[in-house]
DNA sequence: CGTATGCTCAAACGATCGTTTGAAATGTCC
DNA sequence: GGACATTTCAAACGATCGTTTGAGCATACG
């Protein structure tokens, strides 16, 4: 293998930002590779099949924010000394970043469209890939959350999920003021996503 | 124009049928017609286009589920005595109520995927046919939560629309248990999500 | 140099898409 | 019953889709 991956990321690049606009089936094959610059075939001969690239966007990215959203947990210690809004900042906050850094936002859009369309092959991809660390969020979730009941909880988390996702992916996001770095902006986003969804958790 | 209006409603119940499965690109004008029972030039003769179908499944729903919680809010009187809760029940029970009677949860797969996809015409559309909606429901929240300032009530607001129309989507909804009735889980899930809004809406 | 190997390219494949057409069937009204 | 409008139907239209093919180009290695 060369180093002539470039193919390969132009592609990947290009794919994230028309599925984000046109979905999945709306992006085509000869549109995404016009956009990359790239040869018609060079999706076959990379990936094998559209689909498979697919899964290759979700990849790329999920791998990197799922390691930060463990990194984040493991830095608050394994003795449950993290309050809940401490854990919802492990959770949230590495997807604010990566929105905000180039193309990100496109991806929570893509991910927005993945959860909308049910389809159970990318279901069942994204579970059995990155299911274990929804899993370890939710045992928090229940240590700090001891008065509720397992299908509460899981009912709650699942609002929360819903509201994140489709905040994130861009459709009602608060827009910064000129007089806001956009530091600033993204801390007092995530700040306001945090207490949401802190209360919307634990109200009695 | 005759009462054989037949073919028409078959179209329009399986277009919902394959749009909240199959997305709106996905659902092609052969397995709708063949699903419908229809000729495949049915749908262009009595609709004009695809995508004046897809206007069409929208606003026959769209109609009556905005009515019922429109009559909702009118009940509760204009003398601004009405309590959170109140305006909750009145914009959610009637979208659950919606999607408890015939295919009704389907449509709300297909808004959830009208969301999630960033079409603009399909925007422009619900907007101008159903924003008066939420901005009469905008106005009492703004009366009924005083302490924010209006970009942090439209951004709350956004949240709690995304947490509804994820849950509504059939995505996560709690199973029902066998002893209990069909009528008691319904007013259950709405109490549920009520009381999930109201916590989200007015934390401090 | 010769020959593998990894990659790109233009061209074509069969399939499916939304839409249109013109004739046949059905219904309506005097 | 005949004239007219409405609705259904099979067939075809051009366009676009994902994928495959086989030749051409580049680089690496003996």
């Amino acid at each position: 293998m060369t180093t002539t991956s470039s193919t390969r990321d132009r592609i990947l690049g290009a794919a994230e930002q028309l599925f984000a606009q046109r979905g999945f089936d709306g992006a085509s094959l000869r549109q995404l590779t016009a956009a990359a610059g790239v040869n018609l075939a060079a999706v076959n001969y990379h990936f094998g099949s559209k689909e498979k690239l697919v899964e290759e966007v979700f990849r790329r990215r999920l791998d990197a924010l799922n390691a930060d959203r463990l990194a984040a947990l493991a830095q608050l210690g394994n003795d449950h000394s993290a309050s809940l809004e401490q854990v919802l900042a492990a959770y949230i906050r590495p997807a604010l970043e990566l929105s905000h850094e180039g193309n990100g936002t496109l991806f929570m859009r893509v991910l927005a469209r993945a959860f909308a369309e049910h389809d159970d092959t990318l279901r069942r991809f994204l579970s059995e890939n990155y299911g274990h660390v929804m899993r370890q969020f939710t045992a928090e979730f229940a240590y700090l959350l001891p008065h509720l009941s397992k299908p509460e909880l899981y009912w709650r988390i699942d609002l929360v999920t819903g509201a994140l996702t489709h905040a994130m992916s861009g459709f009602g996001m608060i827009q910064r003021k000129d007089d806001v770095s956009e530091q600033a902006h993204r801390e007092q986003t995530v700040q306001h996503l945090i207490r949401f969804a802190a209360a919307g958790l634990s109200h009695p």
